[in-house]
RNA sequence: GCGCCUGUAGCUCAGGAGGAUAGAGCAGCGGUUUCCUAAACCGCGGGUCGCGGGUUCAAGUCCUGCCAGGCGCGCCA
């Protein structure tokens, strides 16, 4: 399926180049076709600037090859109107037949209208979150969530088979400094005065886990004969185990289902497997005692990295090196690895490890989103894991909802620092744009709800008088629907879910808009039953889209 | 010092492979309800797109130099 309005246009364009190349003699391959949404109304419902580009490309004056085209074009019953307009641009009106058709294929085929093929048959996998278990998830991650949880659904509208995985490390140094923390505060709640872990994590959630633990593994940890390292390890356990079941009702709570949660431990013995392929290849070498991945065959002039310290133990980087010989080995075509900006320095060595594996840097793409500055009103919060000191998403989630939540992480490009004023995000609550939404969408339900009880059929498709849906809020709204699937589409490719939050905040614009002024249910039967379909569509488009976004779309508000 | 990200309205941000007269929400001011949800609609004000050069027929968008903020530069994770 593929219900792309600008693809069909660039097919058009495509086929009235051929046309052009006839009449100018000219062998040049096209230039790319770009179609957009012109700023005016005046200038139709999209436009192109191949005119422009294509004569540069041949050489001809930008006139004559935007009339030809034009003329060609004029041809195509989608068009209602097809002008050239000086400098160089190309504007289309879609005639009023397509958009009708448009509307009865979204009432049939409802969310599988914006559903497309293009990675079907191809496995792509999204890694996100993955935040260490040795504390709950704050209001950093909540960006991570959001935006690979929304990534994932719109891979798989676009037909990539997607998978949701968290990466767990629950093995090294940051484990063993946890372990010791509950230690302690275990110890203290025995009544010991003893000191504090230096190193340690300080957040009062690991005093709640220590009582937990002591009376749950009260017996396992009293047992005579057992060590001190032994005990620690044990609590070690059992608090990974306690901290990754509040990561896991939190995601819950946000909505986050994943599909594999994969632990470092587990890589044990594939590590030392990885490192040798790498070393048979000489990427790997020997120095001071430890292993040395080459970093500068594949990024010159960039520092090598060790992968096995002198001490023996491997480094982070040596597993994570693992994983992913590991996720290409389950025969991923694509994966996407969501990083804060704090591991921003990572990138370039984890590329260059996936080349050194053998495979195509471009099988691996990693999303870095800036990190979230917290803020109650003026004031910045500190977001450390270590000392304790932050807000929990689950806070925040109490405090404005996870529809908020998310809708407030994913409107705004990874790429831009994000400011998440908790006194604002809870101000907001009633203006907030997520609700503005909703709204429109139960505005819809409410209309549907009332047309049934009032004993109004719907009829069938065929009969249906979408001729009189005329006016000019009616054909922007058929517009805005018809434009859907290029969204979903180009969201995909460029990975940004956020243009979703835009095309979403236009669309509920216009419905509202076109509820003031018009009504749905009136005495004209005919007119009642096109606009019934036409909110129909509304429906189904908003509910499409936020979904997407996993955002819920509500019956009644 | 080096690398990456950011700088657009009072605030928070869009601006899509360079295009036609720069957008939204919030905040401010003023209007709209015998009628399917006023969590709405309509109107008004508000901008040297951080600053300077450059490329181009065309720059908020690309290049470059500054300025400011964020993040990172470990045999930590």
């Amino acid at each position: 399926m593929d219900n792309s309005l600008k693809r069909l246009i660039e097919k058009y364009l495509h086929e009235s180049c051929e046309e052009l190349k006839k009449v100018e003699f000219s062998s040049k391959p096209f230039p790319p076709i770009f179609i957009n949404r012109p700023k005016k109304k005046e200038w139709g419902d999209l436009s192109t600037n191949l005119p422009f580009s294509l004569s540069q490309e041949m050489g001809k004056s930008t006139s004559r090859i935007g009339r030809l085209l034009t003329s060609y074009l004029k041809e195509k019953t989608l068009f209602s109107q097809v002008e050239f307009v000086p400098p160089g641009f190309i504007n289309f009106s879609i005639s009023s037949p397509f958009f009708n058709e448009v509307l009865k294929k979204i009432v049939t085929q409802k969310e599988e209208f914006t559903r497309f093929s293009y990675g079907k048959g191809k496995r792509i996998q999204v890694e996100f979150v993955s935040a260490n278990p040795t504390g709950p998830l704050h209001v950093g991650h909540g960006r991570a969530v959001a935006f690979g949880d929304s990534l994932a659904y719109i891979l798989s509208k676009i037909g990539y088979e997607v998978e949701r995985e968290y990466y767990v490390n629950d093995v090294g140094g940051q484990i063993e400094r946890l372990s010791r923390s509950v230690w302690a505060r275990l110890q203290q709640l025995e009544g010991e005065e003893i000191s504090f872990p230096e190193d340690g994590y300080q957040g009062e959630y690991l005093i709640d886990i220590a009582k937990e633990a002591r009376i749950k593994m009260g017996d396992a940890l009293s047992e005579a004969g057992k060590t001190k390292p032994q005990m620690i390890c044990l609590l070690g356990e059992f608090t990974v185990k306690e901290i990754l079941r509040q990561i896991k009702t939190d995601l819950d709570q946000f909505g986050v289902r994943f599909d594999r949660w994969f632990f470092e431990s587990s890589l044990d013995k594939e590590i030392p497997k990885v490192i040798s392929f790498m070393k048979d290849r000489g990427h790997v070498y020997e120095k001071d005692g430890a292993l040395w991945f080459k970093t500068s065959t594949f990024l010159p002039g960039v520092k090598d990295r060790v992968l096995r310290r002198r001490s023996g133990e491997y480094t982070y980087f040596a597993s994570d090196i693992a994983y992913h010989a590991h996720k290409f080995g389950r025969g991923l075509d694509q994966v996407i690895d969501i990083w804060g900006a704090d591991h921003i320095g990572y990138v370039p060595r984890m590329k260059a490890a996936v080349e050194a594996l053998g495979y195509s840097k471009e099988a691996l793409k990693i999303i870095i989103y800036q990190l979230v500055t917290l803020k109650r009103g003026e004031k910045r919060i500190s977001a450390s894991t270590r000392e304790g000191k932050f807000i929990p998403l689950r806070k925040v989630l109490e405090e404005v909802g996870k529809d908020a939540a998310r809708f407030f992480f994913l409107s705004r490009s990874c790429d831009s620092h994000l400011d998440f004023d908790l006194e604002l995000a809870k101000k907001q609550t009633p203006e907030n744009p997520v609700f503005y939404i909703q709204y429109a969408h139960a505005r819809v339900c409410s209309i549907l709800e009332k047309a049934k009880d009032k004993g109004i059929e719907l009829k069938k498709l065929d009969e249906v008088r979408f001729d009189l849906l005329a006016s000019s809020e009616e054909r922007e709204l058929m517009k805005e629907l018809t434009l859907l699937p290029d969204e979903i589409k180009e969201a995909a490719e460029s990975l940004e879910p956020h243009r979703l939050t835009t095309y979403l905040m236009g669309l509920a614009t216009l419905f509202h808009q076109f509820y003031t002024r018009h009504r749905v249910i009136s005495e004209d039967r005919e007119l009642t039953s096109a606009r019934l379909l036409l909110i129909k569509a509304v429906k189904i488009a908003l509910k499409d889209a936020l979904n997407l976004l996993g955002i819920t779309a509500p019956q009644k508000m």
